[in-house]
DNA sequence: TATCGCTATATTATCGATAATGAAACGGAG
DNA sequence: CTCCGTTTCATTATCGATAATATAGCGATA
């Protein structure tokens, strides 16, 4: 609960009960989910109007949202024209991989100097939490505690303008593999496999955290071949 | 005059003389122009009404400018209290040109392929302008052309999803390198390194293009010690 | 029948006003 | 003098309506 990002997305993921916290806030999330489960799916053509009728809200409201999700990569605004949900191939997807490796590998040497019990108690949370998600197959949720726990693992970094680079690179990796996966059937080994990064970096061997990092991202989306050589 | 974004850039650039072309993209370009120059530093507020004033436009069209400087890192917007310039810190800094190298190295071999006479007029015309910006001492203007530069060449990768990355890190290169330069003078020369980059491609040898970018960005900025190398 | 200019239409872009909100200033109780 | 609740204020967030604009479709012309 100390992840403002996280709050963010809770903050509308219940919305089904309340529902305060910035409106643009709610139908950015719901966006984001339709397009990342392939409800809208590539391509697909989005009018201010037609969301702002379904939201019960005002198109200055669904314009904040869509301009939001442009800044996402995962909608096209074009002037005048409309907003298109964005294509998913998987050229970007691979090299979006080997940025996001890059990253997290090179600020596990400076996450470390800031690794205590706190941040260790919050990241083995909401590994807990993924777990739950995994056992009730919702694919969504564990993507979503997936992307809070990197980020917030990030944050240790104290990068704080690399950071939206990252989360951009989690989002497009989690919507190609929700694209590309007929429901496949390993979430709970998913969450599992973040227990290595923790345990690496409780040991405080900067090498292996390093190691266990760049071994994580290129093994979570089991793309064809090789994703982290060249491709093409 | 191809490249839409340089477009969009010398849309308002010469908002002097019309005032057509998306209201907010003039809020947007004149106040990305004054947060690289350090005109706004860092920290400073901006609040959405004294900006719509200074623009004679309104708060809504201000609004979309701030979200979408928000998108580029430039500012911070916090909920109900203002936005606010964001700090430029080396770290930050340096891990940008670290990630902007990786994408544009592992981009060359993809440019390759499609690189043809059309862009490479494009290109060379593009450091002419530069050129000309360096000999007036217009170091904005000069960015500018640099951006276009390297964005026009990416395009040629086809990698659509990447690019508002590299866009970022372009953009934080830039700022870092005019704060953090008391008015240095081989504005030309950083012009006239760009030909290099050219000459490569134009010998359609993907390897010394490769190793050629990579070594135009490590060296644009002299910034501490050594870039290429983990800091601290 | 192909081309050019015009118009109609769908959609965004902008506006001005009002509501909501978070933080700081204030004041009273202990 | 300090703490805690309240009010006030600066600022954003949202709304509903109007203006601007890019495209598609149509019709006239050669």
């Amino acid at each position: 609960m100390t992840n403002e990002n996280l709050d963010k997305q809770q903050g509308s993921t219940t919305a089904s009960g309340r529902r305060s916290a910035k409106r643009s806030l709610t139908v950015y999330d719901d966006l984001q989910r339709e397009i990342m489960l392939g409800v809208l799916p590539p391509m697909a053509t989005i009018v201010e109007m037609e969301i702002a009728e379904r939201f019960g809200c005002s198109q200055s409201t669904v314009r904040e949202a869509l301009i939001a999700l442009s800044n996402d990569g995962l909608v096209e605004r074009r002037s005048h024209r409309g907003t298109f949900v964005a294509d998913a191939r998987a050229d970007d997807a691979h090299e979006m991989i080997r940025i996001r490796r890059d990253i997290e590998s090179r600020s596990m040497v400076r996450v470390l100097r800031r690794f205590g019990s706190l941040l260790r108690s919050e990241l083995s949370e909401t590994i807990e939490n993924m777990k739950a998600a995994a056992m009730q197959d919702d694919v969504y949720q564990l993507t979503l505690y997936d992307r809070a726990f990197h980020l917030n693992l990030f944050d240790a970094a104290d990068l704080p303008s690399v950071r939206p680079m990252l989360q951009r690179c989690l989002i497009h990796n989690h919507r190609f593999k929700i694209l590309n996966s007929g429901s496949q059937r390993d979430l709970y080994e998913t969450a599992v496999r973040h227990e290595a990064i923790l345990d690496a970096l409780a040991e405080g061997n900067a090498k292996k955290a390093t190691a266990a990092i760049a071994h994580h991202v290129t093994t979570i989306a089991e793309f064809g071949p090789d994703i982290t050589e060249e491709d093409i």
